[in-house]
DNA sequence: ACTATTTGTTACCCATGGGTAATATACGGG
DNA sequence: CCCGTATATTACCCATGGGTAACAAATAGT
């Protein structure tokens, strides 16, 4: 298909090598980008192996070259998202700000997530069809991620940046409205992810914000076409490069265990 | 139709025929309740009919006297609950009060059934495990349940008891953290479901309500299962479709078509 | 070219669980 | 008492699809 032909001519000998390897992870992120599409579309168990690996233009044993079985290939698909998830904290812990700053950040990246495939697969997939192991580690990394925003909003308490509350509860009220988006969001509508992330940001944040957004009555702010201030060209993506990739690391990833904790294994380009 | 011969015993002649056909419904909801439990407890594809059955104390084949098929029976859990969320539409709709105050009122309620099963399986089971025309119906009943929502707000904006906002995402952003209740909410919790709507109702509607809420959180409303009007005889099904049960042919329920518009068949106790 | 490894194929296995047929039992009615 | 209906059981079918074994083809290393 592709890459097949140059390389071996004017490249580095051990380029050969290296780029079976990376035709490898390639080739298991194909499985994964298209897996995951079609569990979106019909279901983990609407979708067969078999239709995977024909999208794919190969056999169904074919894959077992790169998972162990379906429920790995799931756990997989939802592993990246959270990958993807805890960047967003670590992103929005790191950053300065009051509380209440860094729950919108993290509220902006997090609804933007929900609008690709990957973070969709966080909440559209079933945890009970994952391995004992896998589900355990699920859970724990969902824990964290609702932890993250309960300690953004008591922090926005404690610093007065947010009306007092019970964390516990605004969380579940925030986290609800932005995995939502996950089910009724499609990319071909009038609306991009990021301008529903944007527009929640505020929205969800506009009843606990105790910095009232004033919405002064005589502006109508029609709130949702450009009334959003501008978001700083802040999307800063390139920053980490990928550098450490080739971390000689088992070829399967597999045991697929404490693979959810250390998220900076910088996904190339997904989504 | 009626009006046959007397009976020896000492009710009415038709109340051991009556009371057959009581029994016969009772074992059907009976099977309905055992099985929305378990699929909510195992998932849908987790769940097999013959642990529904043997937590019920009868055999597999038992159930299809009360029902086509396994999807069929999930229709009906879900049909339940559609039910449900229609009789709280109508009750916030006939009652008066500004756009705001409807939304509230149905987010208490909506919020409140999310904590039971039935409410649970709209949002827990996948559309996509449904026959054709059973898929159709729930797709269309949630564009309704959609529309309630987006309706209280925009006529809230019209009636300036809401600011001024695009009523699509505010009604997304509602419904999800309704939705999302019926994931994380386990009745044993410290939080009555009732608290928790209440809860919601004053927490989502904050940040659109122009009126700012005084939040008496003490906020002993309105009716919630007594305002039903009672209609203990309103067995007698309504003119139009459904049928009376006893047309010999199709001892199955309906098709299940055309089931989910009428909500005042005045489901006995559920929840 | 020869060999070992990776990667893919064809052909198959088989556990699962939804669904059905044949049949037994309880029961109301004449 | 017998018949018809409703209900339940036992025993079975079988489509589905995840998973595997045996084998073939491409590729790297020598």
């Amino acid at each position: 298909m592709d890459a097949s032909s140059p390389s071996s001519s004017n490249e580095s000998p051990w380029l050969p090598f290296e780029s079976r390897r990376r035709a490898r992870d390639e080739k298991r992120e194909a499985v994964l980008r298209t897996a995951v599409a079609l569990f979106l579309e019909q279901g983990y168990h609407g979708a067969t192996l078999n239709e995977v690996a024909r999208r794919l233009n190969i056999t169904k044993p074919a894959l077992y070259n790169y998972f162990r079985g379906k429920d790995e290939i799931l756990y997989e698909c939802w592993s990246i998202g959270n990958e993807l998830v805890d960047d967003c904290i670590a992103e929005t812990s790191a950053g300065g700000g009051s509380g209440l700053d860094k729950l919108r950040k993290l509220i902006v990246q997090y609804a933007e997530l929900m609008t690709a495939d990957y973070g969709k697969s966080l909440v559209r997939f079933d945890i009970r069809d994952l391995s004992e192991d896998n589900r355990k580690i699920v859970q724990t990394a969902k824990r964290r991620i609702d932890r993250a925003f309960r300690d953004y909003i008591a922090a926005g308490v404690e610093d007065g940046s947010v009306k007092p509350c019970d964390p516990k509860l605004a969380a579940f009220a925030i986290a609800g409205s932005l995995n939502w988006i996950g089910h009724w969001f499609q990319p071909g509508g009038e609306l991009s992810g990021r301008a529903v992330a944007e527009e929640f940001a505020i929205r969800l944040t506009e009843g606990i914000a105790k910095t009232t957004t004033q919405v002064t009555s005589t502006r109508k702010t029609t709130t949702h076409k450009a009334a959003v201030p501008a978001a700083e060209k802040a999307d800063k993506p390139p920053r980490k490069g990928n550098a450490s990739r080739e971390d000689g690391s088992e070829h399967h990833t597999r045991t697929a265990a404490g693979a959810a904790s250390q998220s900076k294994r910088a996904r190339s380009r997904l989504r």
